[in-house]
DNA sequence: AACTATTTATAAGA
DNA sequence: TTCTTATAAATAGTT
């Protein structure tokens, strides 16, 4: 058992993987004692904060501190924080984000007929062209999609009637002349799914329910 | 001169101001070194953040690392992360602005003619009558300006008039009668800052430049 | 800042 | 890991 070795070692990276864990292990225990005796004896604050090759944390902080204060006390040392580009530039997004926003709102104020005292007869002028466009286009979408749903609609009528005519005349060549229609109505259930576009295209000779109109201006829009 | 003396010390705060000052220098760049011999021998990553009693910052950071990134990591790897309440809910309002600033686009979008395609029947009727309503909001304040506005003029008018007529008088109880009236239009700008009024009222029945529609709906919303 | 007697840290071995 | 111990390194008191 040889007992010589003991001495001074090359500062470097320790390659054997035991050998580096024990090293690490005993010198972080070192550090920590100096800062804990520099914290006591000068009247220190320390943060000491570590990661092993293994990212494995160990963190020593004076007492009656904490990692926080210590950090905040470094930033306002150094004057520009280390977060300054992030945070920074966050808190700026967050500015100009509000202020869109406050426009939008404005906008949409005036698209709703508010705030109205703030525009000039000039204003008020494009205001208004420029709201007769948008009800044009709100309208021809409108007759647009009234117009497909009409058109589906007369062709599942006419597409039903056309199997109507069929089974009338199955049945006819089947059973002989069928004298009652009665079974008219049964043979469009039968068809299913096709019923409620009728109730759909009467609908759209109902006037919309006032009320309703909050669905377009009614948005919460208010930050919490 | 006596050698002895040197050897152990007590942990605990040295009172001595100077003694401390240098005992403070002397540890810290013993830490530091560790510091420095750890990063190397294990390759570990340490920031080393030391306040004075005078708080006086010094600082050691592993080569190949930033402070910052050492705090982040440290905040994931405790999981809570101390600037959580301050930084998290930054993001969370970052986040919240961006989702009620697309709701806003949205509804203007609708507002002027746009997107349509996504809104089934029955919001393209409460899109529709909100804007039937809104015109007639703008259209109200429009007219209530034009008539505002052309009253003011009205009484301008009258007051000149009724100025004119006093001149006339004063000048044809002065010098006789006044046979010629071409001096009215002197007379009219004479009274300053009025004949101004007269072309703003002209102007207003001119048709509105279509490009100046922009003005409503050409606001560049986008991020930067 | 430099010196040095001593204490302290630690590398290698167990 | 922890203990041991020879040796390296740090440092308290001094100059």
């Amino acid at each position: 058992m040889k007992k010589m070795g003991r001495g001074k070692i090359e500062i470097k990276k320790i390659e054997n993987r035991t050998n580096r864990q024990v090293t690490y292990s005993k010198r972080r225990n070192g550090i920590f004692k100096k800062a804990q005796e520099l914290t006591v004896l000068c009247d220190a604050k320390v943060s000491l904060i570590m990661f092993s090759c293994t990212d494995k944390l160990h963190e020593y902080i004076s007492p009656n501190t904490t990692t926080k204060k210590i950090y905040d006390q470094y930033q306002r040392t150094l004057g520009v924080d280390i977060w300054s580009t992030h945070y920074e530039r966050m808190q700026e997004n967050l500015r100009k984000l509000k202020e869109i926003n406050s426009t939008l709102r404005r906008e949409i104020s005036y698209r709703s007929g508010g705030d109205l005292i703030d525009l000039s007869l000039e204003e008020l002028r494009g205001l208004e062209q420029n709201i007769v466009e948008s009800l044009d286009l709100v309208r021809n979408r409108k007759y647009h999609v009234i117009k497909t749903q009409t058109d589906t609609t007369k062709k599942k009528v006419k597409n039903l009637e056309q199997r109507h005519g069929h089974l009338l005349l199955d049945l006819e060549s089947k059973y002989g002349l069928v004298e009652n229609e009665g079974d008219y109505e049964s043979a469009v259930a039968y068809a299913g799914g096709a019923a409620g576009l009728f109730t759909f295209s009467l609908q759209s000779h109902h006037r919309q329910n006032p009320q309703q109109r909050g669905d377009y201006a009614g948005h919460d829009l208010r930050l919490a």
